[in-house]
DNA sequence: GATGAATGAGGATTCATTCAT
DNA sequence: TATGAATGAATCCTCATTCAT
């Protein structure tokens, strides 16, 4: 979705559907691209319009004639990747998963992100830059949320006895473990990348295994 | 004789032996506080040398008159907060420290580095951010090295026959799994923040234990 | 077929063909113009891109989607000054002129100099201005050796005797003591210019003769 | 005179004198010999008050304590020069100077105005400064009609019988001639430097000796 | 839709000048 | 007097955004 249309239904029948035609969802895509290399350069606040427009090889004038201003970019930039993101990793956070060893599990669920992340570097860039616009960081606030409820119902199910706060507070913990390894991950590249991938693993097993233990999830 | 004498030799005992550079010295303080804090709300890019300057109380021209140009503000600020820091972590990475169990060594080393973060926080604003002008990012590598070779001679202790690549990746993983813990900590207050504390050193104990043991160095 | 196609093959013989490049070419040699006047008014360095702007009726942002920035305007002014007084003075330095007696030579080369000067004052103002910009003299000065050259030649024709030292002083000379008539020329008008077009070529001649002759330059 | 006390007398009594000591005297000659090498550098506008105060060695404050602003330095610094240039050239036009062949009257009258203008470079580039201040300006304005006068005076000796506007405009040429060739001579040295006053000589000669004649003036 | 020109507020920085000591 | 800090308007330039074609 880009931009304008947000409800889809269109109520009142008089809000101009503004189709997006084929042309039009190209250079959307096309200006999205751009945008995401320049703020992975050059940050939110360092992006100018301008120099995504002229990466994009448009005019400025084109630019607004798809996005209002220059949140509504970022806006659209990580709602699409969190829609991708969500994707891949709503194939990954099931049932099965949950009933395996630990250190199974954290294969089945981390190969999946690393591999979105390391096709995507805007993505990580996007959602740590804190001077991102308020709607990017709600956003990604929203992100955290959610892929923190799935790893507390994955840690449920392994220990469905912990407190709710240690469950939060262990959840949270263990995103932004991966975080951390995902930044060196994509810092790196080759033989060093995936000794990183090793290391991160590695971390998380050896912070999650004195809660959950190393075994899979006890049979319900 | 009155107390009225405005010129001569100040009466009581040598309060304010020198005004000049006092008085500068104080703004400098006094600038870069503002400057921490605008950077830590803003970033350094989205940062504007007139807020800093409205922040500290002055006008744009005082602020030219301690720095010349934006980038030394950070820079300087980088550098003091460098030398506190490293200051905190000289007294922190000693001969007995290296011969403790790795639980009370991790206790030794995070907490004055902890506290001194929580202290600082626009340490790990200027750290992490990306936007900074290329000399802060410089020194922040020179953190980045100096912290590390530290932490690689302290695994190196528990673990003289670690190849090298493995010791630099297992010393730059932990340094980053600590600042992960340490957005959080910050991130956190009162009983939370002592949560997340502990959680930081559960993760960095669970990553470290399975390479260094759970006990002191050996006997040399 | 009516006249009112909008898009297509423009039916009035080629007008305006592009539109884009001709508004903008406007505005290049408006805003051009504009610098004339404050540069001659108040010097390079007095001069405010901002007076500028406003001089051409146009806001500040403006002339930097044309210009990269102040310096730029004054070495593309002092380009096309410099460009059009080259083509003036290309048809000058003739061969033909180099056999005429003094006099009616002087009368050939400087009547189109002075009118070229009279008719773009700015030149000189930028080509006096010792603040202007390095590029501007360094065209300011390629200027003075394309000149001189070619008085040198000139002088050559009459006296293929002179030592090279002598030669280049002797048109070095000249060349400023024509700058200098022509500085009175410029700062009066009607029957005081005549009167000082006049005086200079009389002060040119006073000067070249004895070095020259009075004759046409030998036969060759 | 420096700025503040311009009438001697000092009228009403009230009018503080403002007496200028030695150790103030030595400081305004300090900041004086400062600015010209500033303005020679930078130009008038180009100059800053704070560089002036810098070369002089002083801080900026110590400045305005001899002068109430900018212009008033270039207008002092003007006046020194101007008086001393007076100096210079009274003792030159004398009615002796007058009855002299032309050739020995140039050397008569110009070689004490050379060697003043190459002690005191700072006079011709003052002089020639479009960005002056006004009332320097002014001043220059005054010098040259001063200087006219007395070449006008010298001229009519020669040439009794001149109408008004040629007498005129002859001293007016001939000054200019001169200041063009002075340019040469000061950015000269050596023995280039005493070739351009050979031709400087030369050109005024050329120009001044169909309307005087090469002898001395009439007896009256 | 596309273009590039236009806008003007804002940002970094300078500088003439004043003030407190 | 001398100092250096303080001021704030002005400077050069950028950039998000709008407009005319």
């Amino acid at each position: 979705m880009a931009v304008t249309e947000s409800k889809g239904a269109r109520p009142e029948g008089a809000i101009k559907p503004r189709r997006r035609q084929a042309r039009g969802e190209r250079r959307v895509q096309q200006l999205l691209d751009a945008a995401a290399n320049v703020f992975r350069q050059s940050g939110y606040t360092g992006a100018s319009t301008n120099a995504i427009a002229r990466e994009a090889g448009v005019s400025p004038g084109t630019l607004y004639q798809f996005f209002p201003n220059k949140e509504a970019i970022a806006v659209e930039l990580g709602e699409r990747l969190i829609h991708q993101m969500r994707q891949a990793h709503g194939l990954v956070f099931t049932e099965e998963n949950a009933s395996l060893p630990l250190g199974e599990m954290l294969d089945a669920v981390l190969d999946p992100m690393i591999e979105f992340n390391c096709a995507n570097p805007a993505f990580l860039a996007l959602i740590n830059s804190t001077d991102a616009p308020g709607r990017v960081i709600e956003e990604h606030h929203a992100l955290h949320v959610t892929l923190q409820a799935r790893v507390e119902e994955l840690i449920a199910v392994y220990r469905p006895d912990l407190p709710d706060d240690r469950l939060t507070q262990t959840a949270t913990m263990a995103f932004h473990l991966f975080k951390a390894g995902l930044d060196l991950i994509l810092a790196h590249e080759g033989a060093e990348r995936e000794a990183y991938v090793t290391e991160s693993k590695a971390a998380l097993y050896g912070y999650l295994a004195p809660t959950l233990g190393t075994e899979g999830a006890p049979a319900p």
